[in-house]
DNA sequence: TCGATTCGACGAATCGATTCGACAACCGAG
DNA sequence: CTCGGTTGTCGAATCGATTCGTCGAATCGA
C-alpha cells in the first residue's frame, strides 16, 4: 500500500508539500502539484485514515445507536439508520453502527477510542442512561427522539411531535364525525421502557379526550400476536361500539386487519382506520388516512445537529431542538361512521 | 483524555509496561500489573483505536455495503445490517454501513484508507462491480448472496439456495393438488440489475415446472403499485384460473392481499398464498405457508467467513461457499384446492 | 547592485500505542 | 564468590499524515 512517502518520492517533493497539496492549505506551484497530482495516481494512493486520525483527533465517523431489545426488530430503524449514513456522508462523515441492546458500555468504548466524533441516539427513553453516560466524556452528541424534556435541556435533539400527531389523528377522526375512538398505542415493552414516541402518544390521545369531549379509549398493544387478537376483539367488541381506530403500533398491521377482517368489520364502512407514523415501505400503507412520519427530514437534521456539535466543542451554546409539526400524508381522509351503527 | 503516557506515569512504570500488561504479550509481575490496573481505572484509560491501528494495520471493523437504489428501500436489509452487526461484535469487530447507491467509490475509499479490514456485501448481482474493485487491492471480502458461481470461485459467500426456495414451494402447491400456479417473481428492476436471488428464484421456477410438469406461469413484480395491482388482476383473472399463488416479492404483500380481497378471492378456499424468504418482523407473516430465509444464521455466517478472509490474507486457500438448504417455516401448510374451482 | 520582501518547498516534531532489543536484579550451581 | 540463566521492566524505533518554523531562491524597488 503506498504511503505519503512513496507518493513524495515519486513526485520527487517533500511529504509535507504532498500534504499540503492535497489540503490546500499552503500555496504550491501549479508544476509541482501537477507532478504530485500523478504521483498520486500512478501509485493509487489515498492517506490512512488511522494516521489522520491520531494527527486530528478527528475521525470523520459517527456512532449511531440502534435500539435493541433482544428478539424484537423495529423495521423503521433500518431505515432511519440508511437515511441517516446518506446524510451523514453529505456531511463527509461514515457511520458505526452500534446495536448493543443498551447500549452504555458500547457508546462507551467507542467515544472512549475515539472511533467516533458524535453519536446519535436513535429511539430515546425517558432519562435515558445513554445520555448520561456520553455528556461524562462531554462526547458530542444528538437525539432521535426524545423523552422528557427537561432533562435534555443541554443535549441536542429533533423527533416528531407524537403528542400533537395522535392528538391530530383522534381530532381528525371526531371531526369527520366519530364519537367513539379507539387508541392503539405504542406495545406495552415500549411504554415501559419509557420510549419517548410512546409516551408522547399517549399524552396526545388523552389531550385529544379532553379537547374535543369525545370518548377516547387508550390500549397499548402488544408484541404477543394471540394475546393482541384477543385484546383487539375484547375492544371493538366493546358497547358503544367504537367506529374509528387510530393505530400507533404500526409493526403488526397485518395482523390487526387480519383480526378486524375476521369480526366481520369493513374498513372503513364499519370502523374507520388511522395511521400514525410510517411503515419502512411506503406499500403498506395504501389506501390509510396516516398522520405522516417524516424520516428523511428528520435523518437529515438529526446527522447536522450531531456535526454542529462536534464543532461546538468550545463553546456550548444552548442547544437546538426541533420538534417537528405532524401532518396528514397524502392520500384518502378519514371517513364518516355510517349511520346505522 | 487519558493516555497510555498518563497512565504509566500514574502508575510509575514505562508506557510499555502498561501495554504489555493489557496485551498479556510478556510477562509481568503480579504487583506492577495491579498498580497499573488501578491507574487505568483512575484514569478512565482507554487506548485511542487510531494509534492502534496505525501501528498495527487492523482496524478492527468491518465495512458493510448495504444495497441502494434510490428512492427504493429493502426493509430486509435494516435487518440483516443489524444481525451482521451484533455477529461481528462476537469477533470483536464494529461495522460501519456504506450506502452509496452502487457502492464501488465507497467501497475503495473505504478500503484504500484503512477503516475496514473487510467488506461484507449484500444482495450481489450477476458479475457485480464491487466484487472486482475490491479484489484489485486484495481486499477480504465475503458475500451474502452470489450471483454467478463461475464469477466467484475465490470469494467467500453466503446465500439461501433461492432456486431450491422457490421450486419447494412450486412443489408444495403441486403435491397439495394445484395444477395452475403462479410465481410473482422478484420486481422488474431487481431483475434487470440480475440480483442473484431474483435471478435463482426464476430459475427454481422454471425448474419446479419441468420437474412437476404442472402449469407454472412466471411474473416478475414491480415497484409501481398501480401496475402491480393491474398485473395481478389479470393474471389472477386468467383461464384456466390458477388457485396457487407463490410470492417472491414480499415488500407489497399487503397491496398483494388488498388486490386478492378485491377481485372476491378468499385466501385460501380460492387462492393458496404461499410465501418465499421473510419479512423483517413476523407479525406480517402469520398465517401463510412460507419457505423460511434463516436471516440469523446467515448473518453469522458471513461474518464468519468475513473475518476467516481477513487472517487468510497469507494463505489464500479455496474460498467457501454457503449454499442454504430452504426449508417450510413452522405455521401452515398450503392448502388444498377447492373442488369447485 | 544590494537589501527587503515574497514565494515555494523542506525538515522535523508530533499524535498514541506496540514491540524488539537491552539491561538490571536476582536466582542457583559450580 | 562468580558465572550463566531467568525474570521483569525500560527505552527507543516505528506506523503515516499533519503542521509549524525555517530557509533558499526569485522578485522588486531604490
Amino acid at each position: 500500500m503506498a504511503t505519503i512517502k512513496d507518493v513524495a518520492e515519486r513526485a520527487g517533493v517533500a511529504p509535507s508539500t504532498v500534504s499540503y497539496v492535497l489540503s490546500g492549505s499552503r500555496k504550491i506551484s501549479e508544476q509541482t502539484a501537477k507532478a504530485v497530482h500523478e504521483a498520486i495516481a500512478e501509485l493509487g494512493y489515498h492517506p490512512r485514515a488511522s494516521a489522520r486520525t491520531l494527527r486530528s483527533a478527528r475521525s470523520e465517523v459517527l456512532v449511531l445507536a440502534v435500539p435493541r431489545e433482544p428478539g424484537k426488530y423495529r423495521a423503521m430503524d433500518g431505515r432511519f439508520a440508511i437515511e441517516i449514513s446518506d446524510a451523514a456522508r453529505g456531511h463527509g462523515y461514515d457511520v458505526l453502527m452500534m446495536t448493543e441492546p443498551d447500549g452504555v458500555d458500547g457508546l462507551r468504548r467507542i467515544a472512549r477510542s475515539g472511533l467516533a466524533d458524535a453519536a446519535v441516539l436513535m429511539a430515546v427513553r425517558e432519562a435515558d442512561p445513554r445520555i448520561a453516560a456520553l455528556r461524562e466524556f462531554g462526547f458530542p452528541t444528538a437525539l432521535l427522539g426524545h423523552g422528557d424534556e427537561r432533562d435534555e435541556t443541554e443535549v441536542p435533539w429533533v423527533d416528531l411531535d407524537w403528542e400533537a400527531a395522535v392528538a391530530l389523528a383522534v381530532r381528525e377522526c371526531v371531526a369527520a364525525g366519530h364519537r367513539h375512538v379507539v387508541f392503539w398505542a405504542s406495545a406495552e415493552h415500549e411504554i415501559s421502557a419509557r420510549r419517548g414516541y410512546a409516551m408522547h402518544g399517549l399524552d396526545g390521545a388523552r389531550r385529544a379526550a379532553v379537547e374535543t369531549g369525545a370518548d377516547v379509549r387508550v390500549h397499548p398493544s402488544t408484541a404477543d400476536p394471540e394475546l393482541l387478537r384477543a385484546r383487539l376483539r375484547e375492544v371493538l367488541g366493546a358497547r358503544p361500539a367504537p367506529t374509528a381506530l387510530v393505530v400507533q403500533h404500526l409493526i403488526p398491521l397485518p395482523l390487526i386487519l387480519d383480526e378486524i377482517a375476521a369480526l366481520g368489520l369493513r374498513v372503513p364502512e364499519d370502523l374507520a382506520v388511522v395511521l400514525v407514523g410510517s411503515l419502512p415501505d411506503e406499500h403498506a400503507l395504501f389506501a390509510f388516512p396516516r398522520i405522516d412520519l417524516p424520516v428523511s427530514r428528520m435523518a437529515t437534521a438529526v446527522v447536522q445537529l450531531a456535526v454542529r456539535a462536534i464543532g461546538a466543542d468550545a463553546e456550548p451554546g444552548p442547544a437546538r431542538h426541533e420538534l417537528m409539526s405532524p401532518g396528514m400524508a397524502p392520500g384518502p381522509v378519514v371517513a364518516k361512521p355510517s349511520p346505522s351503527r
